[in-house]
RNA sequence: UGGGGUGUAGCCAAGUCGGUAAGGCAACGGGUUUUGGUCCCGUCAUUCGAGGGUUCGAGUCCUUCCACCCCAG
């Protein structure tokens, strides 16, 4: 019985390694490598080759850059053509790390996949094996892996769950050990320079021009450079001086209509999500569950309506209006994972 | 051409009995952050349409001119 664990240079992978390796396990360490060749991949590769040596565990390179492509970058570019805010992390976990990552580390000999995700797997006494939130609250990540199938989750080891961030640089010198990167890389790993406009506007793909910005009566207050450009909530790079600050609160594709207003309007009352990925059956669920539909976002109360694999949400608490496209995570009030799903409307 | 109104940073806009330029928006910079965003912090008018005058001191008073707006015609 081996384990993979999935290392990608940081810091936060190699933790995962060594505190596996400090249980005994047997491992297999893995580097799939998702993004066009780069001047310092020989350089990576190279330490960490090493530093599994050190650790005495079995390392080997995965090309899965064909994959994270098609899996990946190509519906990130067509969602934003489309009018929608995609959210490439929350698909990277379902389809490539615990997709085709955990199928080829079976071909491995490996039957379950470890990586430094920041989330547990909880046993519940009636719902069995299931994911819940880090220990550590301002590090949790399981909102970018409530789309991963519950089989999936049930293969794969999450060692920093019950860990604090703060303590990982510390604990990891203490061991004799140092990440291949020193910085941790935010944004989206596959955006050079954070500027997801110019990457899309390289991506070939051609995208909808400019149109009107208006008020949600209709007033005309200016005029935007592509709806791919803007999102669902945003403030910044309207461009309009006004009384109060604006948020987009639609676009309007059929009109190529920018629709802004004063943060106020931007509250809702519900969503529907789609492509409900349950971890729970919602028919276990209790009357009212925690929905969050950002990243670090409070998750607020919420009531359900759940319709194959739609989910319908009614919102207890004001709520900013979610943005298409974005994942809906479902929680129970104690941090346990029900399902995902990407918000429709 | 008569009558009225307005003119303060990119936009909106406070400026009281004259005392040495609020605030909001936008923009820019930084922080937070495994998506987009949000949020937080910082920067942003030696100058108040232009000239002249009164005054120790004027955006604030007087005056001339300029520009724009509205109602008349």
């Amino acid at each position: 019985m081996k384990t993979a664990v999935a290392v990608s240079g940081g810091m936060d992978s190699l933790l995962a390694l060594a505190l596996l390796k400090g249980q005994g396990r047997d491992l297999l360490a893995v580097h799939g490598l998702f993004l066009p060749p780069g001047p310092q991949d020989g350089e990576v590769l190279a330490a960490l080759e090493r530093q599994c040596r050190t650790l005495d565990v079995d390392f080997e390179v995965l090309d899965l850059r064909r994959e994270f492509q098609r899996e990946v970058v190509t519906p990130f570019v067509r969602a934003y053509a489309s009018g929608l805010t995609p959210n490439p992390c929350a698909w990277c976990n379902p389809r490539i790390k615990f997709g085709i990552l955990l199928d080829r580390v079976n071909g491995l000999g490996a039957d379950r996949l470890a990586t430094g995700h920041y989330v547990r797997m909880a046993e519940h006494g009636q719902w069995g094996p299931t994911l819940q939130r880090g220990a550590d609250p301002v590090k949790d990540q399981s909102y970018f892996l409530s789309l991963v199938p519950r089989d999936r989750l049930e293969r794969a080891d999450f060692p920093l769950g019950g860990r604090f961030k703060n303590d990982t640089p510390a604990f990891l010198s203490e061991l004799g050990l140092e990440p291949v990167h020193s910085s941790e890389s935010q944004e989206i790993c596959f955006v050079p320079d954070d500027d997801y406009r110019k990457f899309l506007l390289e991506s070939g793909l051609s995208l909808p021009g400019g149109g009107n910005i208006e008020l949600s009566d209709g007033t005309v207050l200016g005029r935007h450079d592509g709806l791919w450009r803007h999102t669902q909530g945003q403030r910044k790079g309207l461009g309009i001086a006004y009384s109060e600050p604006l948020y987009v609160l639609d676009k309007d594709v059929e009109r190529n209509v920018l629709v802004v207003g004063p943060g106020h309007e931007l509250a809702t009352e519900g969503c529907l999500a789609r492509r409900m990925n349950y971890l729970v059956s919602p028919d276990k669920w209790p009357e009212e569950v925690m929905v969050q539909t950002r990243y670090r976002q409070q998750a607020k109360p919420s009531r359900f309506l759940a319709r194959g694999d739609e989910l319908e949400l009614l919102f207890l608490e004001p709520h900013a209006k979610p943005t298409p496209g974005q994942v809906a995570a479902i929680y129970s009030s104690d941090g346990l994972v029900l399902g995902g799903g990407v918000i429709e409307s």
